[in-house]
DNA sequence: AGTCATCACTCGTAAGGACAAGTGACGTCA
DNA sequence: TGACGTCACTTGTCCTTACGAGTGATGACT
């Protein structure tokens, strides 16, 4: 029975001593939690205070619960799968992305169609809830087992250019920078954004989350020579299987962007 | 009473029905929502019910709980605050970090300290638990009122060759390199690693972070002529503020990393 | 020996009641 | 008018009880 005493509430006081005994290692990883019932008697208190100390910790990902077994401290593994974001062009003017691109589809490749977007229309310098040309997929790693979710969004203005998007399925991913450039359409630099939030339902399942598991969040627009973007590419993956690596080296001269 | 039935649980329905109103629109942001007395005659549920559906609607980021007041749908804003990541090297050997780097100190900055790192050793080709010299700062966007946590750990190994580091209190993140260019150790490349996980209570403090609100952390590695780590910096900040941005340059070849 | 029912244990869901605590408006009192 | 107390409303905390549901081991039956 440590006797529990500081800080606000009971099931704050409880979930700070499950905590820290996680935290110091008296819990080592992987390892089962004392159960509910063991602890309503060990801090004399009753179960939905329990159950709310344990919510807590669920919350800051500190453990994992299984329905009929008990709870686990998580075992805080580093991601498994590291991106590594570098856009390389060869001397035959093609596009590849040359790592952390195993992705396989995880399913039948959609075709392309409208959508709108809230979040990244600023990226395409777009309003909110302008329409675009885009298609979605679900990816896989086979290695590791990661999922992703992947968007590609083209403005009307330059899909209209592309005769060849109207096929279907819609291309993979790398695919869309050479069928640009077939068009006149040369991508100069890339711009990624990096972003996280907590999942919706959708891609809680879609990307098989555990809980408070973040999303993070990458936006790649791809501009032309005119500084105008060309295409947007969204990437959204569960911060708990893999992580983003940038590889940046010294300029000469500090790059300055055209202000408008 | 608007009458619900379809997937598992009474408090999973009430939720993806407030869900729905609220990304359907019909709750628009910044908005109150029914009190909980009102969603339990509403649903026809008792108190626990309502209050296990907004949790789960809490730990989306969709609300916002104030205590004595309602819930809040909440504003998607999108962050406020760029993070432009880009090293440059100005004609005299001097290193600057151009943008995104307004940041003061929100606090007394702290001295130089044996630490030891068990989630970051890897990057810096260390084993877990092995120590550092290093050094913490809470940092703050004047601008924004955005926080950060920042971090410098250098090995034991390079400290030794920098008599200056000794010195109180440590220097400033940008700082940094241009010491090591006094020593001799010159910084050829940068290689940053961005992950997200959900703050612990003393992150959620230091950022003052909301409510399921996941940390963004970027730990930038400074690698020599001859590959070996020279720094660690840790940047840590609430995905609701900050954003990171890239920009990628395409190569004429693609670069190939030491394999050992 | 093998199969399967049972049981004890786990967490999940739902309801009920009671009181504490934060908030803001309203009305009283000085 | 101004200050302040009260009250109604909100969410926060905590307890009790009950049952459903997943898991694994035990043991009986074939």
């Amino acid at each position: 029975m440590s006797e529990i005493q500081r800080p606000g509430a009971l099931y704050q006081q409880v979930a700070a001593a499950i905590r820290e005994a996680i935290l110091s290692g008296e819990f080592a990883p992987d390892t089962l939690l004392p159960s509910e019932a063991q602890l309503m008697t060990r801090y004399g208190v009753s179960r939905p205070t329990v159950r709310n100390a344990i919510a807590a910790l669920r919350a800051e990902g500190l453990i994992d619960v299984r329905h009929g077994k008990g709870s686990f401290v998580r075992s805080s593994g580093h991601p498994t799968l590291t991106l590594e974001r570098r856009i390389s062009r060869t001397s035959e003017g093609k596009f590849v992305m040359p790592n952390g691109d195993t992705w396989q589809e995880a399913e039948e490749p959609n075709t392309y169609r409208t959508l709108t977007t809230k979040t990244t229309g600023r990226l395409l310098q777009l309003g909110e809830e302008e329409a675009l040309f885009g298609c979605d997929r679900l990816l896989i790693d086979p290695a590791t087992g990661t999922r992703a979710m992947h968007r590609t969004l083209i403005p009307f203005e330059v899909a209209e250019a592309v005769p060849l998007l109207g096929e279907e399925p819609c291309k993979p991913p790398a695919a869309i920078y050479w069928v640009l450039t077939q068009v006149g359409g040369h991508a100069l630099s890339w711009t990624e954004t990096v972003r996280a939030h907590m999942p919706l339902p959708d891609e809680r399942t879609a990307l098989q989350l555990p809980d408070a598991t973040p999303v993070l969040h990458v936006a790649r627009v791809a501009h032309d020579a005119d500084d105008r973007p060309l295409v947007l590419e969204e990437l959204r993956f569960g911060a708990d299987r893999a992580e983003l690596a940038y590889r940046i080296t010294a300029d000469k001269q500090p790059t300055r962007r055209a202000r408008p």
